[in-house]
DNA sequence: CGTTAATTTGAGACCATTCAATTTCGGTGG
DNA sequence: CCACCGAAATTGAATGGTCTCAAATTAACG
């Protein structure tokens, strides 16, 4: 977390041990367990320290739309610290561990503190943009261009955060996750996939994606990485 | 917006006078005027003084995917206090007036005032929480789903911020906006709104809305109010 | 009252869905 | 180490919602 503030917000040594300071508690979640559920008045923020997670909304037929996927070292509900009520869902999507904070505990350190405030409002900012740019994935592109978009957005993001490792990626998400989250079916996106494969553009299998033409990926998916700000 | 605050956050009558206080500039764009465009570094924050906006974003292709409309009283662009280029271009929808202020003047005030600072930060957030129920609008809702949605949201928002006059509301959205805002094309979303109309659950035209059935919009479009925090 | 934008209509094509059934994979216990 | 099990991935065929492409009609505006 400290290093994806780094590259926006100058944390000093007494911002982060201040921000260690603060009265966490670490919990750990098996697959598909609630960390939140919408309509549940709110207490704490939570970061993900290890594992993946993931936000979601139902419908009233059923169906869930999964609204982003979380990577280690980043917060699931800033939006916790002045939301009295959570508006959506919250599920651990592997077996995941995290460290949660009252929220009163946060906006007293980010009233001490402007760097911590101004870093943790820019996280917020931030997913906002990713929130918009799922709007346009959603809106006007095709499932093709949806999946590839989806695969560059968190290759690029594990990537940055240093979780990649070589050769590919960590990619626990099923083919149903997938398609909940680019508004897909899930048969649909197992055909969508195998078109991506058999063009060569990626490898997935046993939870591991490989990259195998980017250039390729970012143009069907339509990527532009600017939406995640990375350099603020 | 003083009035859209108050409902969550106290502002005292010095809080008001401050941000009044800011070095405002005014200024009034035609209908499809650019206020912002993508990739353009960030200098002010906008507040929408009268008429209506909305931000978008363009795809290779060509087409546009609406992602807010934002009506009198709202702020179009929070986030540029914080984020030095933007990621989405926004337009007025109508002719339309607004005051803008340095991001630097306003980051000032907030570091003066906590109210002002909770403030601000809760109208990002609740702009985050609209999004989210755009991509699951988008996601997992079929035409009629969508475009309920989308006018039972407008109706809620306009209610909430006084602008509706009783029967009906103000409605200067074009169905080939309603389209690129709900995914869809012009001719379907032109279909789907003769079908609303056709079951007398709205009543659209010479930019009027009235809903004649909320119950049924609501349950069509499976709204609810809960993401737009009205009370917090 | 003329001109342009916005809305409306029709028909055919296509992308994605639905519904089932089958195969493969990952993990577990014998 | 293999047999087994449920979850995940895959396949097929038929259906359907939405799109595309025009063209016609209506409304808005100066």
């Amino acid at each position: 977390m400290f290093r994806r503030w780094a590259r926006s917000v100058p944390l000093t040594d007494q911002d982060k041990q201040a921000l260690a300071a603060l009265p966490w508690s670490r919990r750990v979640y098996a697959r598909d367990a609630y960390l939140a559920r919408e309509g549940e008045p709110t207490s704490v923020c939570t970061v993900l320290l290890d594992g993946f997670a993931f936000r979601q909304k139902l419908v009233s037929d059923g169906s869930r739309q999964i609204i982003s996927f979380h990577i280690g070292g980043e917060f699931l509900d800033l939006q916790n610290c002045l939301l009295e009520v959570a508006d959506h869902n919250v599920q651990a999507l592997n077996r995941a561990s995290i460290a949660a904070v009252h929220k009163s505990a946060l906006l007293d350190l980010m009233t001490a503190r402007v760097n911590i405030r101004r870093a943790i409002w820019l996280d917020t900012l931030i997913d906002s943009s990713i929130f918009r740019e799922w709007v346009v994935n959603l809106g006007r592109r095709d499932a093709r261009g949806r999946i590839a978009h989806l695969l560059c957005e968190l290759a690029d993001r594990l990537q940055a955060s240093g979780i990649a490792d070589g050769e590919g990626y960590d990619f626990p998400i099923t083919q149903e996750q997938v398609a909940d989250a680019t508004g897909l079916t899930a048969v649909h996106t197992n055909r969508t996939l195998q078109s991506l494969r058999k063009d060569g553009v990626i490898s997935l299998s046993s939870n591991r994606l490989v990259i195998l033409d980017w250039d390729r990926l970012t143009e069907i998916g339509d990527f532009n990485e600017r939406y995640l700000h990375h350099s603020v």
